[in-house]
Parts: C-alpha cells; sequence; structure tokens
DNA sequence: GATTGACTTGGAGTGGACTCCAAGTTATAT
DNA sequence: ATATAACTTGGAGTCCACTCCAAGTCAATC
C-alpha cells in the first residue's frame, strides 16, 4: 500500500486558504473533529482532513452559518445519503436557499448591466423571499 | 401634479422587510441620508427613499459589506454612470465579484445534486479566486 | 547551553451588523 | 385628564466569525 502524506496545520492552512487560527478555531467549536497529534502535541491532517476543510469553505460561500454546517460534515464522504432522510431534507432545503440567491444574485448582475448599459433605468432584485410582499419593483 | 405619498418608517420597515432600528441604524451610520422630519421630528419617507432601502437589501444578499454601498447609494437613480467612472470600475469590478459568486454557488448546488443522486461522488466548488493555488479537485 | 522556529493552550479582543433599552415627546382615544 | 400608541434620541448589549496574544513545550541549530 501507498503511504498518505501528512501536513502540518501550517501547510493545511496553506493548502486550504484558511488561516492556522481558523483552523484552530474551526477545532475548538468542534466543527472540525480534534484533529490526530504527533507526540510532540502537533496536530496533523491528511487529505481527508483537507477535503473537509474545503467543503466548509465551500459552504461559506454561500452564506451558511458555521452552525448549520455540522450535519453536513459529519455524513462521511461515501455514506449513502438515504441513510440519512434529515439531511437529505436540508440539503433539499439549502439547495432551494442557493437557487434563490443565484437568482438575486443574477438580478444584480442584470441590474448592473443595464446600469452600464443606458444608465437609465434599474431593475433590481427582490427575488421576493424575504421581502413581506413578494412583489417585483422595477424603478424607472 | 401628482401627491407624492409619504410613510411612517412602520410603514417603510413593512413595505421594505427592513426592520425600523434597522433603518434608524443605517442612518445613524449615514448609509442612508437624514431622513425628512415632519414636525413633530417623526421620519418621513418617500418612494425614492425606499427604494434606496431595497438596493441595499439587494446588495447585500451579494454579500456586499455596508460600507462598501456607499458609492452605490450616492450616485441618484438617473445619473449617467458614464460621468463616475470610479463607479463604473466598481460596478464591474462587483460584477466579476457576483459572477464568481454564482459559479461556486452553481457548484454547490450540483455537489448537492450529485449527493442526492448517487450519493457516492462529491464534486464540490473551489471556484479557485482566494484558493492559493487555483486548483480544482474531486472527492472520491 | 542559548537561541530560533514551529508549534501548543486558554482566553481576550475586534469588527460588522444589528438589536434592544430607557427616557422623553407628541398625537389620538376614552 | 389620562392612558395608549407611535415615534424620538443616545447608548449599551449581542452574536458571529474570527484574530490576536501570552505563556509554555519541544526539536534542531549555532
Amino acid at each position: 500500500m501507498k503511504e498518505e502524506p501528512v501536513f502540518t496545520i501550517k501547510q493545511t492552512a496553506e493548502l486550504t486558504g484558511v488561516s492556522e487560527d481558523t483552523i484552530r478555531y474551526y477545532e475548538k467549536i468542534a466543527l472540525l473533529p480534534r484533529a490526530e497529534r504527533k507526540d510532540n502535541g502537533h496536530r496533523i491532517y491528511r487529505q481527508d482532513n483537507l477535503e473537509t476543510i474545503r467543503l466548509i469553505v465551500c459552504l461559506k460561500k454561500t452564506g451558511m452559518p458555521l452552525e448549520e454546517m455540522r450535519p453536513f460534515l459529519n455524513v462521511s464522504v461515501d455514506a449513502d445519503p438515504a441513510q440519512y432522510p434529515e439531511l437529505v431534507e436540508q440539503l433539499k432545503s439549502h439547495r432551494a436557499h442557493i437557487a434563490a440567491q443565484i437568482a438575486s444574485l443574477q438580478q444584480v448582475v442584470d441590474f448592473i448591466d443595464t446600469k452600464l448599459g443606458d444608465g437609465r433605468l434599474r431593475q433590481p432584485c427582490s427575488a421576493g423571499s424575504e421581502t413581506p410582499k413578494g412583489r417585483t419593483f422595477i424603478y424607472k
């Protein structure tokens, strides 16, 4: 079998783009499991750990708060999602949330394009999710 | 000419989905101009003000910090953007940022779909913007 | 054997964006 | 006249996600 490479926290920080402090913070709040230690107490990370950290980064980009990530991170990479019906629900709900976000963002892009184009008409977002009246409005 | 309707802060909060406290907070940090007052000192808002608030909500959805919104809000609705070359640059840069965000989000959606689909393969994001090495990685 | 560097820990501090509060004013309803 | 409601102000408090710090350990180098 092959030797699996391990990384120091510094290397891990470099490879994931997440600062050492932040990695320790994630461990402190148990978003990451307690990392393995060498004899001298130093943390070591494996490929698998890096990928979990990258998944956090990924989910953060979608605006998910750290607390909400727990269930996602707890499921192992190759687990069958059908065994976690609750998680499936959360995934679906988050998917919908992201889809709404994308729509919102797209409208801002449109707004910017319009603004950059003829510069007279505003046609901004309000993908009407949180807004009490889910109305579309058009600036004139 | 027509009577332009005005709104109380409460109505404005209802119409925009932003709390009264938050509206006052935006005024406090001068993200919104000091609102007009009635004789009794109560704030009044016009259609135009509501639209500015809605624009804030809109930009917030794209993850823009309040401080960065100032230049966008200062330009009047029907100003010619070509007169504000700096703003045009910011708009373009923000547009790129949002486009990257959309790509990121789309990848999370794909990840979720894959996860919900066969549940074995992870193919998450990393639209390689902040990541030091802009590599695409695939979970196996 | 003293220094340097990479790490450890617990805890304190920061910045952004609210959110809440107390004390006061004014208008309307009973 | 008094209670209720809708506002005003300045300032304090909260929550999240870091970010920084001091004190200590350990291993290798000069």
